[in-house]
DNA sequence: GTCTATAACTAGATAGAC
DNA sequence: GTCTATCTAGTTATAGAC
């Protein structure tokens, strides 16, 4: 019925600006008021394209959201990869260092929430309400990226602390994953008493990192 | 022009039943799709009510969703004064000790998520979703509660930690609400491997508190 | 105080001209 | 590939019978 645009010779090459200029805005949009909150005629009206485009290009409102998802998901989930491979070969055959692993989870997440490349600030928050969203369509496409990832992190943190149990691995992840996002929420915001909160990407990383492995380390009574 | 319901003299004493059951209906709804999510049909479906009848008792959607946090936060927020000024007292005029402050600060969150008397695991989860939920009426009445709250907690975490700033303490403070908030999010979940997640309130709290303390005194590259 | 019926509006999706 | 006009369904809010 909405057959994928066929970018075919002669024709524009890269897959066209609308779409791209459609992707930038939802994206934006939803950052900043929620998914929900965005109507398809809010996100044509900002692209400057028409009402349309959405159907045209993606086929539906709930595709569209699947592919800001997955414009920075991708990315962001193969670097987290990429670093805990670098990890576990420095490693040799004993178990990673739980810096390094824990390094490799959570410096992509920052850099790529402070990075205007991948988005910058808008897909920290973007991301960081999702993760608590019942919405459906976001809870498929993140798990869809997110759970393989998860695996493998498990498994090399259970080699990096063998004393703790994997329900304990769980909880501390989980703990850590919400203080990531709180903090990416709070970026850039204005506070009460007029201050603007703010940090670079490498004390950021450095410092949470740093927070990571105090809270892995940490010793908790009945553990 | 929509008078609150004046409960005179002769007439059914206790605030009316029905809205009580549009109160505990939305709450319900709410935790678990959403507040967009849910409109007000859903909400007297479920409640047993008429449609009309969250304009009669509420005055609208948006006085709905405060009065459904209002119930909720009131008590909590109460709560954490009271066990803030008895940790205070305890410590005569030294500062308070860091881990009472921080009890004061998290075990009612942790306890008021887990009694049913408080609406238990609901609540948890609305207030975690509704910390990050852009939504602007959610935004304002939580801030009403939160704001007078976090000033005393800042106050007495000043005077416990001497050594750190403001900043500093800001940051902590918000990673381990953001840590809290994803737990109570996670509570009584069915996980990917068929497993649930569970624990009671005194362990959790427990353990909370514990790994509060480790954050907060964990030596952060740079500070 | 409760209910039904309906008004006034906005949503996402689609058909068809260009 | 883009745009306008329109459809259908769902939303909150209200008016008025009981």
């Amino acid at each position: 019925m909405n057959r994928k645009h066929s970018i075919k010779g002669s024709q524009t090459e890269r897959p066209c600006v609308t779409r791209q200029r459609i992707l930038d805005a939802a994206e934006k949009l939803f950052a900043k008021h929620g998914i929900d909150a965005v109507s398809v005629r809010d996100i044509t009206g900002a692209a400057g394209a028409n009402l349309g485009a959405v159907n045209y290009h993606f086929g539906g409102k709930d595709k569209l959201v699947a592919a800001v998802f997955d414009r920075r998901m991708a990315p962001l989930m193969e670097e987290r990869l990429r670093r805990l491979a670098l990890a576990e070969a420095s490693a040799g055959n004993k178990p990673p260092k739980l810096d390094a692993v824990l390094d490799a989870m959570f410096r992509p997440s920052v850099e790529h929430a402070m990075s205007p490349r991948h988005g910058g600030a808008l897909i920290g928050k973007l991301m960081a309400r999702s993760m608590v969203d019942p919405n459906p369509v976001v809870e498929k496409t993140l798990g869809r990226h997110i759970e393989p990832v998860a695996r493998r992190f498990d498994q090399a943190l259970a080699r990096a602390m063998p004393g703790l149990t994997a329900e304990d691995i769980f909880w501390r992840m989980h703990l850590l994953i919400g203080a990531l996002h709180q903090s990416l929420l709070m970026m850039d915001r204005k506070l009460p008493n007029g201050r603007t909160v703010r940090m670079d990407a490498e004390s950021f990383s450095k410092r949470f990192v740093a927070f990571a492995c105090a809270a892995f380390t940490a010793k908790i009574p009945g553990v």
